[in-house]
DNA sequence: TATTAATTCTACCTTTCAGTAGTAATTAGT
DNA sequence: ACTAATTACTACTGAAAGGTAGAATTAATA
C-alpha cells in the first residue's frame, strides 16, 4: 500500500526541478542532487519525455526542462504513467471492478478514504509542493 | 498504490468465514468458492495460524476456524501479518521517515488521505464487513 | 493397525519491479 | 571535421512477490 520506487523518484525529481525553473538540470545533476541512480532516473526522465510532460535537449549542454507551467502539472498526471495511484473502479479485495450494482464486502468502507486520495493526487500541482518540506 | 494479493486473499478468506462461523471450512473448500489457488491459500492461511488470528484443525476432519470473535479481528490485524497497509511515519516519497521536525515536500498534503485509510483499517473489523456486497 | 483426508514444511518456478551496462544518436564548441 | 557531453535505446541482472509441487506430518475412522 504505497507508491513504487519509480513514481516517488518521478514526483521528487519533477518538484525538484519545478523549484528551479529558471535553470536547466541534467541527469547528473539530477541523480547526485537526488541521490537516485542516474541509470534509473535516465530511463524514468525518458518516460516521461514521451508523455510530453518534460522537455529532454539532447547533445551537450543538454538536459530537461518541465513543459508545462508547475500549477498544470498535478500528481496523478505524473502517477498514470507509471499505472500508479488509485482507479475509479478497481476493487480494493481485487474482485473485478466494484460498482453500486456488484460491490465487494469492503466498498462502503473504501469510498471515502479512496475519494480523498484521489482528490488529492489531482488537486496537489506541483506548483503546491515545490519548496516545500527539509526533505528533497 | 494498492493492497498485495496476499492482503486481498486473507481479507477475503477470513471474512468469509466470519459469515460462516458456525461451519468449520478447510481449504480446497475456501479455495473454491473464494476462487484463490490451493496452495497459495494454504500457505497465507500457515501464517494466519502462526499469528493466532486463526485456529488451525489437522487430519482427517481438519480445517480452519476463527479463532476470536469477528469484531476482534480488524483488518489492521490482517494486513500488519503480510506487512501491508500504511505505516505511520513512512514516508510517501521514500525519503526515510517524515516526522514534524523533517518532513517531505508532499507530507502536509498526505497527512488527512493517511489518517483516514488508517483509522478505517483499525475501526473495521470482519464483524463489520461480514456477509456485506454481492462479491466474495 | 491401515487408510484416508487433511494441514505443514521445504524447495522450487515464474513474473514483475528495481537497477545496471553498453552502445547509438544527437549536438555545442573548438 | 573532431571531440566531448549529453539523452535514447536495447538488453541484461538481481531481488521480491506470486504461485506451484511433492513429501512429511497429523488424526479420524473403519
Amino acid at each position: 500500500m504505497q507508491l513504487s520506487n519509480t513514481s516517488q523518484y518521478a514526483i521528487r525529481t519533477l518538484t525538484y526541478m519545478a523549484t528551479h525553473k529558471e535553470v536547466q538540470m541534467n541527469a547528473t545533476q539530477l541523480s547526485r542532487v537526488l541521490d537516485i541512480p542516474y541509470k534509473f532516473l535516465t530511463k524514468i526522465m525518458t518516460d516521461l519525455v514521451k508523455v510530453d510532460l518534460v522537455e529532454s535537449i539532447r547533445g551537450r549542454e543538454g538536459g530537461y526542462l518541465l513543459k508545462k507551467q508547475s500549477r498544470e502539472i498535478a500528481l496523478r498526471d505524473i502517477l498514470t504513467v507509471f499505472h500508479d495511484g488509485i482507479e475509479q473502479e478497481q476493487c480494493i479485495l481485487g474482485i473485478g471492478v466494484c460498482s453500486s450494482l456488484c460491490k465487494c464486502a469492503l466498498h462502503d468502507q473504501w469510498v471515502a478514504p479512496k475519494q480523498q486520495i484521489q482528490q488529492m493526487f489531482e488537486q496537489t500541482t506541483l506548483a503546491d509542493i515545490a519548496g516545500q518540506g527539509c526533505k528533497i
